[in-house]
DNA sequence: GTAGTGTTTGGATTATAGTCCTAAATTACC
DNA sequence: GGTAATTTAGGACTATAATCCAAACACTAC
């Protein structure tokens, strides 16, 4: 069972994460989060002592969930080629909200990168579990050597495509971008 | 003749130019940019009333100084290959910077799409002005059809591999990315 | 039921940001 | 050479941010 001050905090980092994803780390306040959250001004320091701390949580909490869901898909999904399409599908699926913010991985992560060397590193956490993941299921479908390229090359091609459709506000460009990654994979399987 | 006034604004064009790729347009305070260009405290608000506005000068600044390289490549570069392959040749030229603060278009617009949509406007100009040329270019190379998606998908992979090559630190990533470009910027070519 | 720890409050405090003002200095023009 | 317009200059002002505080409240263990 969870306490009231579990709840409180989850509720807080819920509310930190949505807003650093639609509006950034460095614009999103406190305030901000202390509206959004629906706890009282001083409290939430409580929880947090800074910001940055604030931003931690967030990731931890990123990279929980995502941990959980790659663990299922390796679970459910029975072979790699699959497994990377199902990561492509999240891409397609989440449309409205990449064009609208970004994905929440590479815009955190080029924020940071500008000039918070310190919370750069936290970010690149989140990047590297997908790699690795990704990586895992290269080496899988045959190609143990080139296994941290690939996932390298995904994840570009990922990023640009979403930099690119979010740009020029073009779900058209997204769609055709996440199938021709998956053109692209399934050469990779047929040559294995 | 520059008079001094004019020489002075453009040193705080310049300054804020700068720190904007460095630090982030919102991270970027007047203090930083009036330190930065060495004029006083107050001198500045006589040039530019907001940050906006200096914002503003700064992206006509960028597109100006790329307009002219642009018209410089067409004049001194004779086919639309060299003129493409020119311009993946200034992402491998710009490593160092790239690695440090990502790209000056694409983390401005990435940073700006969040919630500043005003601003974001004025910013996709950046990357209009190298789409429409880019296009020029696949047209002139004989696909005229498909010279608009050519010049998305070129900007993509850009974006995608310049994004994955600072989170990683990753010179060598970013070689072999512009590498593969050019290698299939030169099929394009042949298959014209 | 009382002591003690954990949690909740709202407001106080401090720092920093953006913006404005006014007077002095300089430049441009008749 | 003198007057008007432009530019300089530094500090004042306001808003908003992050952070802290101390008193109140709530729960748990004895």
């Amino acid at each position: 069972m969870t306490t009231k001050s579990e709840r409180t905090q989850q509720r807080i980092i819920d509310a930190a994460n949505q807003l650093f994803y639609k509006k950034g780390y460095n614009r999103t306040s406190f305030t901000d989060v202390v509206d959004e959250a629906e706890v009282p001004r001083g409290n939430i320091y409580y929880y947090f002592k800074t910001k940055e701390e604030m931003l931690r949580a967030v990731i931890k909490h990123r990279l929980e969930t995502t941990t959980v869901m790659l663990a299922e898909w390796d679970k459910s999904i029975k072979t790699p080629l699959d497994r990377l399409e199902r990561f492509i599908q999240i891409m397609y699926d989440s449309t409205p909200a990449l064009l609208r913010s970004g994905c929440p991985m590479g815009s955190l992560n080029v924020e940071l990168a500008k000039d918070q060397p310190e919370l750069k590193g936290d970010a690149k956490q989140l990047f590297d579990m997908f790699q690795v993941w990704l990586a895992k299921q290269f080496s899988l479908m045959g190609y143990p050597e080139e296994a941290r390229e690939l996932s390298l090359e995904l994840l570009a091609r990922g990023q640009g495509i979403i930099v690119i459709a979010q740009v020029y506000q073009d779900p058209g460009f997204l769609e055709r971008g996440t199938k021709e990654i998956n053109r692209w994979l399934e050469n990779l399987e047929r040559y294995a």
